[in-house]
DNA sequence: CGGCGGTTTTGCGTATACATTGACGGTTGA
DNA sequence: TCAACCGTCAATGTATACGCAAAACCGCCG
């Protein structure tokens, strides 16, 4: 028993990382398809919360009671709330007092403003990457990926070239040395998965953007920080225009799903 | 004898009367200087103990139990630890389970990883706000907060110019139209808030500063995005330039406080 | 003198109990 | 018929109980 309120900390200058194998994929929505096994019971909630939210498995619009939500995952309210400050946190659910919680629905404006936060901090995240240059093993991969969404996108495979470009994107964002960066992007990446997948198929042939990643690329090899900031700046600009102006599109004809 | 013999009646709901004199802060980040009267416990322990850590009451390092931090608070440990996850996301705390939570302490490098995000934001706020406009009052009150600046840099009042430095930012922000990119601005705002007081006072006088705020609000008040853009990302490129040397320099000589 | 295994302590994760509060429907009075 | 009021109760907010397992401790053995 201590009566002094207060120890100093130990200084560690570097964080402290946690033991635990780090869950999020950037482009999963379920840490690892596995390692949910054995975690507390409040990571558990928020990871299953939050897949099944993703996936489309809670709708927008699903309000549930914390008693509920805390025997849908047999669980007690305890934990679940204490997910659910999180995800609330990054804007996935409503909490209404008394009106239990509520999965959010995005409105395309608020898609509109999501993107235009991903997409600075996406550029920003290019530049960082160009500015402290890529090992040519990087460069290999990225490559790489690139060849296959050429591929894909020649063979008229949308849905694999999209993965692709997911994944393309966070190998970048991953190169950036910066983690907050990296964390915020991951956190703004789950916010618009759902509206993403909606119109994947509805995209055009990506060609122009197989030509920009190129470009990017390129320029992030060669260290060109500005033209590699400027490149991709650009690129943002098109793509999240072309995919608010679908999802505006697809918006005002509810149709299918 | 484990559980702390419950705190007997100890004058039962008669708080403890708290000294919240303190009224500095431009920023301020207690929400309002009174209306965490009647909040619940959760929403109180987190706004007192944020408060607590940005004013510097508990400074980075300290280390503190669930059961010390409630009994500080005298609340029970749930509503604590609510906050102290949100705290948590934030990145004001670091929560090790079995030894109690730590403020955190930024390195500098960390402190520039926040503010490459940091910028990028307010570079991007700058150029919404230019997009969308802003009314003639609007241009006023900005105009206005800039001569003051100006008159507080003349007379030497750096801690003054740099108030209004915060406000007129802040502003700006609060102009762009996009909630979310405000949010999220805020939160950070917070993480350095610490960091960038104690370098205040070692300022250079901020003439620059004055003509690239001035040149900003003309391109905004233009309605030139471009234009804004650029300034805004050189006025900050610059000032984050500045800070962070300040903050390297200080580092290596921890000095007085 | 130092490392190692068992034992004890203790802090936390979770469940549960209890208090509080706001929603809602029914009743009443105009 | 309508609106204000009130009582009831469900849902949340907060406190407490409880057991596990990590960390600290301790004594034994090298």
């Amino acid at each position: 028993m201590k009566t002094d309120a207060r120890r100093k900390a130990e200084t560690a200058r570097q964080t402290p990382r946690r033991k635990k194998a780090e869950p999020p994929s950037a482009t999963r929505p379920r840490p690892s398809l596995q390692g949910i096994a054995k975690m507390p019971a409040r990571e558990r909630a928020y990871h299953e919360l939050k897949f099944r939210i993703l996936e489309g498995r809670l709708p927008p619009g699903t309000t549930l009671l914390e008693t509920e939500v805390a025997s849908l995952l047999s669980l007690s309210r305890t934990p679940v709330r204490e997910a659910l400050i999180r995800l609330e946190e990054e804007g996935l659910v409503d909490v209404r007092p008394r009106h239990g919680i509520t999965v959010k629905a995005l409105s395309v404006d608020e898609i509109e403003h999501i993107y235009q936060v991903f997409s600075a901090l996406e550029v920003k995240a290019a530049q960082l990457t160009a500015r402290r240059g890529i090992s040519g093993a990087d460069r290999e991969r990225l490559d790489g990926i690139l060849t296959q969404m050429e591929r894909a996108s020649m063979r008229g495979d949308i849905e694999g070239w999209s993965e692709l470009d997911d994944e393309f994107h966070s190998e970048l964002v991953g190169l950036c040395g910066n983690p907050r960066l990296q964390s915020m992007l991951r956190q703004l990446w789950d916010l618009q998965y759902h509206a993403r997948r909606a119109i994947t198929k509805l995209r055009p042939p990506p060609i122009v953007s197989d030509r920009e990643h190129r470009a990017i690329l390129a320029a992030i090899s060669a260290g060109d920080e500005e033209e590699a900031t400027r490149l991709h700046q650009q690129h943002r600009n098109r793509a999240d225009k072309q995919l608010i102006s679908l999802l505006r599109q697809q918006a005002t004809v509810p149709a299918s799903r």
